[in-house]
DNA sequence: ATGGCTACGATCCGTAGA
C-alpha cells in the first residue's frame, strides 16, 4: 500500500497537478490539506474518474482536508471527538484495514500570539485523540501537515530559525508527545539524503536554494512501521508552473 | 530593511500561510 500526504494550497488551483500525480505516483491512500474549498465544491466526480473515492471535510477560503483511496473509506469520522473548533483539519477513515487519520496542524503565526495559543491547545487533544485511536486500532496512520519542524536537521538554516514558530522548543515538545502515543516518524525510519524538506517559501526562490522545512510527516503504529518498506519526498510537483508551496511525502508499506 | 510570493475574497488592499 502506498500512502501519501500532500498540503495543496487551493484544491481549486490544484487540481490538474493532483491527478497528474495520482496517475504518476499510483498511491493507494491520499490525505490532502488546505483545500480552501467547501464540500459543495469539492470534485468528487473528478477524482472518482481519477480512481479515487474520497471523503472531505473542506471549509471556505481555509483549512479543509480530504482522504482519497483507491478502495472503500468506512467509518468516516470529522474533526477531534470532543474539541471544539469551527476550522476543518482533520478527517479520520479507514481503508483496508488501516486506521488513516489526516491532519492541518495550525500554523501558529508567531511565539507568544493567540493563533501559537490555539496551536499548542490543538496539539494536547489531538494527542489525547491519537492515544484513544491507538488503543482502538493496532494499524494506525496519521498524516498531514504538522506545522512541525522536529529538528535541526529538518530546518535549512537552524540558527535563522531559532525559537521561531515551526521550531519552538514548546512546538518540538508537542510533536514528541505526539510520537509518545506510540507512534514512528516513518520518515526517519530510513537514511534520507541530508537536506530533505517538504515545504519551501514561495518568496526568495526558496525551492530554488533548497531553502526548506520538514514539516509534512507520516506517523505509524508499530505493525504497520514494521511492515514500511520506505519513505519518500517526491520534489516533482513543486517544479511545475503555479506549485503548491507543499510537495507530497509517500510512505511504501507491504501487505504482509 | 522583518520584506520578498500565493490564494482568497474583497476590491485595487487586507488576511493568512510558514
Amino acid at each position: 500500500m502506498k500512502l501519501a500526504t500532500w498540503n495543496v494550497n487551493s484544491l481549486k488551483v490544484r487540481l490538474g497537478h493532483l491527478t497528474d500525480w495520482l496517475a504518476a505516483a499510483q498511491p493507494d491512500v491520499v490525505c490532502l490539506q488546505e483545500l480552501k474549498l467547501e464540500d459543495a465544491k469539492f470534485p468528487r466526480e473528478e477524482l472518482a474518474a481519477a480512481g479515487y473515492q474520497s471523503a472531505c471535510f473542506g471549509q471556505k477560503t481555509y483549512n479543509g482536508v480530504a482522504i482519497l483511496a483507491r478502495a472503500p473509506l468506512a467509518e468516516v469520522e470529522f474533526g477531534i471527538p470532543g474539541f471544539a473548533d469551527e476550522q476543518k483539519r482533520v478527517i479520520a477513515a479507514t481503508v483496508g484495514g488501516v486506521r488513516v487519520v489526516c491532519v492541518y496542524c495550525p500554523n501558529g503565526q508567531a511565539v507568544g500570539s493567540d493563533k501559537y495559543e490555539y496551536k499548542l491547545r490543538w496539539f494536547t487533544a489531538l494527542r489525547d485523540y491519537l492515544a484513544a485511536e491507538r488503543a482502538r486500532h493496532p494499524e494506525l496512520a496519521v498524516a498531514g501537515d504538522f506545522n512541525v519542524a522536529p529538528e535541526d536537521r529538518d530546518v535549512h538554516d537552524p540558527k535563522a530559525w531559532e525559537g521561531q514558530v515551526h521550531v519552538s522548543g514548546p512546538e518540538r515538545s508537542a510533536w514528541r508527545a505526539l510520537l509518545e502515543t506510540g507512534l514512528v516518524d516513518a520518515f526517519r525510519s530510513f537514511e534520507q539524503p541530508e537536506k530533505s524538506f517538504s515545504w519551501w517559501d514561495y518568496r526568495m526562490m526558496g525551492f530554488r536554494r533548497n531553502a526548506g522545512l520538514r514539516i509534512d510527516h507520516i506517523l505509524l503504529s508499530p505493525p504497520l512501521s514494521a511492515r514500511c518498506t520506505g519513505v519518500s519526498i517526491d520534489k516533482a510537483p513543486r517544479r511545475l508552473e503555479r506549485p503548491s508551496d507543499h510537495t507530497p511525502v509517500i510512505a511504501e508499506i507491504s501487505n504482509i
